[in-house]
This record gives C-alpha cells, sequence and structure tokens, in this order.
DNA sequence: CTGAAAGCGCTTACAG
DNA sequence: CTGAAAGCGCTTACAG
C-alpha cells in the first residue's frame, strides 16, 4: 500500500482526471453510476483518505465542530455537587462526537477557562478557523453568550438558554417533565404532594417547579405554601429539609439526588417509601438506582437532543441567516419503585 | 478591517513578497530584523490569521494533537467508585490543551469507545491526519498500546504503563511518594505502620505498597501479614477494613478516598485521629480536605507530567525514532492535620 | 537579505 | 458524462 495515495493516483490508474475521482468520491453529479462505483471501490482498495487539508483550503470549511464546556463544570471544588455533571457532559460530547463522525466532521473540545469566560476570550479553535461551528454545553455568562453571537460562526446552545437573548438552544423539556411526573402522582390517587428544591437557584429547577405547578392546577389542587421544601442554600450547597406542617403523602424532587437525600432522611425520619409516603426524582442518574427503593423518575432524551443540536447546527452552517430559537426536546418517566397508589388511611 | 487577511496583503501593502512574509511570520532566516518586526507588526495591525489548511497542506503537519481518553473513566456506572477520575484527567486535558496552545498547537479530545478499544479500531483522527501525535491518558489495553505502537504516529501515554511493552510513558512516581510519606511517619516516630490498599487491584496500588515497604526495610522493620489491610474486592467495590490482631499506630492509605473512609470507620469504632492513630494518604483529592481532620497526603506533579509529556510528544515527532521509555515524576508530601508524633502510652 | 517559481491535494467554474 | 485550467494560501528549494 502507497503511503499517500491521491486522487491523482486513482485517476491514473482507472485512466480518468483528477475531476472525475473528485466528483465520484464526493457524490456530486457529473459521473456515471458505472464509474462513480468504480471510483470509490479503487479507493477504498487502495486505502485512500482525502486529504482534509487540501480540501478545506479550497473549500473554505475546515470539517470541524468546536464543543465548549465552560471550565466550572469540569472541576471538582470542595462544595461541588455535580459529581454527575461533568459526566453528563462527556457523555453528551462522545454522543456528538460519534454523530458528527457520520457526516465526516470531527469534534473538538474546548473547555472554557472561567478566566477567558470573564475577560470574553474566544477560543483560538476561532481565528486559527479549526471549525466551522460551536456548540456550547452548558450555562455561560450572558456577556459571553452575546460576544459569540457576533462572530461570523455559527453557534448552537445545549442544556442552556436564556430568553432575553437572541439565541438558538437545545434543551430538555423540564416543564413537561416534572409535568408528567406530578400527573403520574395525581393518577396514583396522590393530591398532598410537595415539591422539592430551592426555586430560585436555576432556570432548570424553576421551570421543573412550574410544570409540577401546572399539573396541581389543572387538577384543582391549591399549593400551600410550605409544600414548596427547599433543598440547597443560594450556594447549591444541600441543606437538612423541612417537611410541611402537614405532611404530604407524596414529593417530586427536582433531581434524583436530592431524592436519594429526601428518601434516607425520611426513612431515618420513621417513614417508608413507598409504603407510607411516595417519591418521584429527576434525571434518571445513578443516585435513581442505588436508592432504596429505586426511584421513579423522568429521563430526558439526550439521542433526540443531540440530534436536534447538530441538526440545528448544520442548518446554520448551510445558511448563516437560519434560527429556530428554543428547542425543547420531550423526556420519558421511567417508572420505578418508589410510588405506590394512595390509600386512605385507617386513622384518617 | 479585511475580511481575509493573507500574505499576499501584506507583502502588497509593504511592497514586499509574500516569502518574505512568510519568513518573517515564522521567524525563519533570511530576512533583516528591521522588515521583520515591520512585517510582524503589520501583520499584527491587519489582524493578520495564518491559514493553518494552507500551512498544514504544505508542510503535511496538523498543528493538532490528539487526546485519547478510554470511555471507562468517562461513565459512571452503579459501582464505579472514580467520582473523581473523570475530573482528574479533563483537569488534565485542559492543562495539556493550554500547554499545547503556547506552542501553536490545539488538542483534540478523543473519548475512546469499550467497543473501539476491544476492536482495535484507531481514531479516525489518525486516517484524518487531523493530529500529528497521540497522547493517551489513563490504562488501556495491551492490544491497543500494541496497535497504537505499530502506526506512523507518535504517542506518549500518561498515568499508565506497561512494562512488557514498549512504550514512552510519563507517571507520577507512586513508588517515590508513598515511600516519602512512611518516612515521614517514622520521621514522627512510628514503627507500627500498616498498609492500606488492595495490592493486587493495580499496578499504581502496588507501586505505592512496595515504596512504603522499602521504607521499611530501610529502617529494619518487619511487616507483620496482617499490617496489609485490605480496602476493596477485585471488582474495585469498598469493604470495610479489617484492623490488624495489634493495633498499628500509622496507617499509609492507598489513597485519600479510603483513608477518609478509614478516618471516618476508626473515630466509629472509638479512635481518635490523629491522636490516637496517624493516617497518611495519596493524591490530594478533596477527600483529603473534607475529612476531619484534614488528611497529610502527597500530591503529584501535574505541571511537570503535562510538561514532560508533551516535551517527549514533540521529541518523538521532530524524531521518529525517540525513545525514553518510562518516566517517573516526582510528587510532593502535603502535611495537614492527620498526624501526630508518636509518644509512648502510659499502658504499654 | 530578498524574491520568482513550483507545488502541496483538492474543488470550482467552464468548455466540450 | 468527462476533463483541462485555474486557484485556495502557504512553504520549499533555488537563484540572485
Amino acid at each position: 500500500m502507497k503511503q499517500n495515495v491521491t486522487m491523482k493516483d486513482i485517476a491514473d490508474y482507472l485512466g480518468v482526471s483528477k475531476v472525475t475521482v473528485s466528483k465520484a468520491l464526493n457524490d456530486k453529479e457529473g459521473v456515471s453510476d458505472k464509474l462513480k462505483a468504480k471510483i470509490i471501490e479503487e479507493a477504498k482498495k487502495q486505502g485512500y483518505h482525502m486529504n482534509l487539508n487540501a480540501k478545506s483550503l479550497r473549500s473554505n470549511c475546515s470539517y470541524n465542530i468546536g464543543v465548549i464546556i465552560p471550565e466550572q463544570f469540569t472541576n471538582t471544588g470542595e462544595y461541588y455537587r455535580g459529581t454527575d455533571e461533568i459526566s453528563y457532559y462527556m457523555n453528551i460530547y462522545q454522543i456528538l462526537s460519534n454523530k458528527l463522525y457520520e457526516k465526516n466532521f470531527s469534534a473538538i473540545l474546548h473547555i472554557l477557562s472561567t478566566k477567558d469566560e470573564e475577560n470574553n476570550i474566544i477560543p483560538r479553535l476561532y481565528s486559527d478557523k479549526k471549525v466551522d461551528g460551536f456548540i456550547v454545553l452548558g450555562q455561560v455568562r450572558r456577556a459571553y453568550v452575546q460576544l459569540l453571537e457576533t462572530l461570523d460562526i455559527p453557534t448552537v446552545y445545549m442544556d442552556f438558554y436564556d430568553d432575553y437573548l437572541s439565541m438558538d438552544s437545545v434543551n430538555s423539556d423540564n416543564f413537561l417533565g416534572c409535568h408528567m411526573a406530578t400527573n403520574y402522582l395525581i393518577e396514583k390517587g396522590h393530591r398532598d404532594i410537595a415539591f422539592v428544591g430551592n426555586v430560585f437557584y436555576t432556570s432548570s429547577i424553576q421551570d421543573r417547579f412550574l410544570g409540577f405547578y401546572k399539573s396541581l392546577l389543572e387538577n384543582r389542587i391549591m399549593l400551600a405554601e410550605d409544600y414548596i421544601v427547599c433543598d440547597r442554600d443560594d450556594k447549591g450547597r444541600y441543606i437538612r429539609m423541612v417537611y410541611p406542617s402537614k405532611m404530604p403523602t407524596a414529593f417530586v424532587c427536582n433531581c434524583d439526588q436530592v431524592a436519594y437525600e429526601l428518601v434516607n432522611q425520611l426513612k431515618c425520619d420513621g417513614f417508608r417509601v413507598p409504603e407510607d409516603i411516595s417519591v418521584v426524582g429527576f434525571d434518571n442518574s445513578r443516585y435513581s438506582n442505588i436508592c432504596n427503593p429505586n426511584i421513579t423518575t423522568v429521563e430526558e432524551n439526550t439521542e433526540n437532543m443531540t440530534k436536534e443540536t447538530i441538526n440545528v447546527l448544520f442548518k446554520k452552517i448551510a445558511n448563516p441567516n437560519y434560527h429556530v430559537g428554543k428547542i425543547l426536546v420531550k423526556g420519558e418517566l421511567i417508572v420505578k419503585n418508589s410510588v405506590l397508589e394512595y390509600k386512605e388511611k385507617d386513622e384518617k
């Protein structure tokens, strides 16, 4: 096998021109199907690999996509909660990478340092023209989004949006997810349902809470003030949860980790889960599985989210004026063992 | 500012040829210092960015380095211990990325799926010629190393070696680190010192144990059989640690997380740390800080490790026949609060 | 110290 | 359906 097979080699071998080879290999018009097949076969036989630098130089396109993850999600500070956050993002990176691969693109990960984010430094991937587009994974500062949006390169945001900004984003539908989970509890006969989460902490928790609340409204259930149970302080550190004065029959938690903590707290305090009290979580993370009982939860559709993200990005690459705004991808309720049908108790 | 400034633009503007501009911007011989400075200044003024595709096409060099991390380190399975492992590797990736940046290179992360690893699939970065070298972070299967070593692209391994294979690797000196930690305990008067770790689990734990053992030998301290305390089963799941029949005055743990577990276990069993028993860990991970008392530990020198790795890789790129074998980078003892001077007890 | 010429491997009009 | 010509932006000999 020759060290570096080029189009010319294949062209010479088959007695055609390299233009024809180029057309065949790029699946363009202007070659007969028969010749095209012959060329593709010969290319494979000779172990031909397109020289992407030459292609890039000519077509002004790098066939790379930059994936930006803010540093804060990759670090393990003393108070960090998100041991799972980085794994979650790495998993998404891997899926994106594979999907881009199928389109003959490569993903390039750039971890955005907090310093660069604060000083509005754009990754050099941009000025080096090493990427044709950016995917931002997770929340970045508003000013940074505004800066990215001024660049002549398409950017799509995943798992983060800001309604005050003009940006294209793909998110899990937290509102709908929590709505589904709450509806499930109501179907099971529960009506005294509390929400667990600091609703001021992130927009994602807020959306989940509102989905929960909508479900109550639809079923004409009033929400008592102390039925919003706080789970963390303003710095995100978990705190002990305070039960409402009238104990609910079910809790909707803003994430599995908190559901896990709650179940343990309830058990310590003499409640049985799910016999006395039902609990649902969110995320379908490992916490829902290490918990006894396993927690019924909502799983976001990562497959569809990544597919949509790439979809939007390529549309933007093809047409810089293309905009979609916010795309919400529906998740799925995963029924495990932490919810029981509500039955009136004797003592009631 | 013009959309796409090229060398020709700068050459025309200054009335020189683009060859001269190329030489000046690449800091090559054949341009007077004065003209060179003028060219560099003008390039900056016009916002010139080298077209790396053109450069790559001509010089057959991509100015990218592929960083390979096996998937297993990025996943959070049910039994995974290493919540910190992925953060650790992401941190290294970020540092590598920054250091490569200074050399005008970019890092491209490739997460190697277990499937690809088992089927000996090489990342397409290689056949696409998108990278000039690989850095492998963490352990990969022996067959995969052998495959990588047959490729015409230099590879350096970090945080993993296999003495049976011919490979260039940069590792933390686990042996020396544990030797230092043990010596520290001996200096503090301890002589009844146990090691905590499954010495059959990884070569890294084994090396740490041997460093510990060497320290004992140097001080003519015999090692009782039950002074090797197992911390995990063969699948890596932590188990309850069994104390030796004669209680040691100090424990050397193979990592901070285990040290943290041990301290808690000792406290539950009525021992005070460090008043009754001293403990040292390894890694200087967050476990050493969330523990009360904070655990005296050994920190590897990530700065030097990444520097050496890039160093070796560039030497190999410059000269494909260059080999160094295994480089061990010395870590540092970080003294915290889990060790006290040993004093003979009254009851003894 | 400086520059004209050739060419890296590919694609894009355009002509047949 | 096929191909000769030009050119993407740069670097590498080589000549002056």
